[in-house]
RNA sequence: GAGCCCGUAGCUCAGUCGGUUAGAGCGCCAGGUUGUGGCCCUGGAGGCCGUGGGUUCAAUUCCCAUCGGGCUCCCCA
């Protein structure tokens, strides 16, 4: 084998024509549930400014601490975008869409980067779709964006995982809460693993989301936030729970939840999918009322989610569900002979004007190879021309599944090849 | 950032306790059918056995390094 001089970066794959099949079907669901939910598609650069990711995300998080790709150009500091809800927000900020009127319900597809080691479910270059809904706090807000993660997976036919639902609480319920957790934890400091030690004085709250082995005794008996809410997010938590209720969407509390970004408040979520091996969440989101403002904008409360795509094709080819097949060509154009050829490319434009797939050969080989490989491309018909065709005025119609064929003039060919894609 | 496993044909993998021309299945190309695909039969192309170094009379095989891949921890989609 010669050795390939160049290969994909670390982590990052090519997408094959084998699979971009199932890729697209997954985008064209994506885009008829979002219209069903009156979201609108919103797309935004690769690169942004590094401070508003590092605002954003979260200065100590561990997607701006260790898994950034950043660069600078200039005095410039960018990096690729590691997830898109403060890029949106970014956008809305500078575009000033709460002039519009109404509240702003934008959905996005696209790729994410993030500098991590790869492994099964986990790349550097990754896709996710997700939205954003961007001016409601009513929790009728964050059980529509949970409603509609929730019909994607539904509609895909996966049906094996987990939600997870907490609250997080808001500034006030949870300042109180991590003085609780404080308190609780410090004279526990010694026993605790090292990152948790570290997490105590940071972030507290992330002790909670541990899997170390000596964390574990505490972790089960910690206070828990939901103790701790004010009235109004708890009142909203309620709400939330009971929405999701009376629309039959199952999950289930687990206080323990908490996640990467720093930007949640109240609501948090996650799907987690048995399916998918270590790296088991679907999806995940949560209310962030703070951000808008944190990035410049007026205070504005917002809630959204985001979905990693690949994982959610993992899912499928472990549950063997398929979302496309190879997509079979209507007719290819066996030709012999250098005015056949000819012939077969006059015609192929008035084939494809009536919206049938049609190829033929283009390297001059064998009748019996064109053949083939007008069966390798699942190809329903095909029309052999040669000397006597071309003389006659008559061709022969081969209907490759049924293994029979006609004599035909050229005027029935579309009709011909129209009438059986039809029945 | 840390740990473990694996690199042999386009793909999936045998094999070599170190020793003449490294194999199979699938795929690809061709012939059997000088104008007919799928099934079948026959043949063919395609490998410096990831790369570099070491040990040895001899390395694809043993050792070291390196690169690449996979899995795990951490964390996340």
């Amino acid at each position: 084998m010669a050795k390939p001089s160049f290969s994909t970066p670390l982590g990052m794959v090519d997408i094959l024509p084998e699979e971009t099949p199932s890729w697209r079907a997954l985008e064209q669901i994506i885009h008829e549930e979002a219209a069903k939910f009156n979201f609108q598609e919103i797309r935004t650069p690769i690169l942004e400014p590094t401070e508003l990711i590092r605002r954003g995300v979260g200065q100590l998080t561990d997607i701006v601490t260790k898994e950034i790709f950043a660069f600078k150009k200039g005095d410039t500091h960018y990096v690729l975008r590691p997830e898109l809800t403060a890029p949106v927000v970014r956008s809305y900020v500078q575009h000033h869409l709460d002039q519009r009127g109404g509240i702003q319900k934008l959905y996005y597809i696209g790729p994410m980067f993030r500098a991590e080691r790869p492994q099964k479910g986990r790349q550097r270059q990754f896709h996710q779709f997700g939205l954003e809904v961007i001016g409601s706090s009513d929790p009728v807000a964050d059980i529509e964006t949970i409603a509609f993660m929730m019909r994607i997976y539904q509609r895909i036919g996966i049906k094996n995982f987990t939600l997870k639902l907490n609250s997080v609480g808001d500034p006030e319920s949870r300042e109180l809460y991590k003085q609780v957790l404080r308190d609780y934890l410090e004279p526990k400091r010694s026993q605790l693993s090292e990152l948790s030690q570290q997490r105590l004085d940071k972030n507290p709250m992330r002790i909670l989301d541990s899997k170390e082995p000596e964390d574990q005794e505490f972790i089960a008996k910690a206070p828990i936030i939901q103790d701790y809410l004010n009235e109004d997010s708890s009142i909203h938590f309620e709400q939330v729970k009971r929405g999701l209720e009376s629309l039959d969407i199952a999950f289930e509390i687990d206080p323990h939840l908490v996640r990467g970004m720093d930007y949640y408040t109240r609501t948090a979520f996650e799907l987690n999918s048995p399916d998918l091996g270590s790296q088991d969440a679907l999806a995940g989101g949560g209310r962030y009322d703070l951000l808008v403002e944190e990035i410049g904008g007026k205070p504005t409360p917002a809630v959204g989610f985001a979905a990693g795509m690949e994982r959610l094709l993992i899912a499928c080819k472990e549950l063997k569900i398929s979302l496309a097949k190879k997509s079979a060509l209507d007719i290819y154009i066996v030709s012999l002979g250098e005015d056949a050829r000819n012939w077969a490319l006059s015609i192929l434009p008035e084939l494809r004007t009536h919206c049938l797939s049609a190829s033929m050969d283009y390297t001059g080989k064998s009748m019996k190879a064109q053949m083939k490989e007008a069966n390798r491309e699942l190809s329903r018909f095909t029309l052999i021309v040669g000397e006597n065709e071309l003389n006659t005025g008559t061709f022969i119609l081969r209907n490759m599944t049924e293994s029979n064929e006609v004599a035909i003039s050229a005027s029935e060919i579309v009709t011909t090849v129209l009438a059986d894609k039809k029945s």
